[in-house]
DNA sequence: CATAATTACGTTCGTCGTAACCATA
DNA sequence: TATGGTTACGACGAACGTAATTATG
């Protein structure tokens, strides 16, 4: 699993349409639906319903779709925690 | 960012030595060394004082590992949570 | 001068986009 | 038959490994 991943999962969970998810990331429709199968197999789990005209999440891809936020927030605070540190730093140093 | 270099970081920051780690992640020195390099860049940031006899974490270093942890444990959770949720749906279809 | 990290360089693999394809309402 | 998701395929960029380089105790 890559970040990459979670970034195109959360796209289509939110929109439940590829070709929208897939214009809100930047990136073409094809790439999206691999990276997304991708996902799937990492997993071992179905993350959407998908018949050729609709797009839903599946039972484990709605309990997915939760736990995502904690990661970011995770990230972020990792993000934020390390550059207050060095700011805090680099006010000692001078 | 990526969780590779989450992976990387993780593991020069535990045995605070580059060729070591990289025998961990079995990858080279060279491209660890570079990976690390891509997340300084990447949080604007110097993870660790390296000479070329020593690798010890930064202020900013020790911050950042204390927060990967965090990541790890969403993650994890995520992963857990879809495919219990999985095993249930498989269990009710029954 | 030995050890540890980085940079140079060519190769390989992964990801992309275009286009063709398949499925269903 | 129009719409929406997937598969095929070639091109490009990112990540790798080997080897040369730099730095310091």
């Amino acid at each position: 699993m890559e970040l990459r991943h979670l970034r195109c999962f959360l796209a289509v969970a939110e929109e439940l349409h590829f070709a929208r998810a897939a214009e809100r990331l930047h990136i073409e429709q094809s790439p999206l639906s691999r990276a997304i199968k991708e996902l799937e197999e990492d997993l071992g789990v179905r993350l959407f319903i998908r018949n050729s005209r609709s797009t839903r999440l599946s039972r484990a891809g709605q309990v997915f779709k939760e736990s995502v936020p904690r990661i970011c927030t995770a990230l972020q605070q990792a993000r934020e925690g390390a550059d207050l540190s060095a700011c805090r730093r680099r006010k000692q140093t001078r």
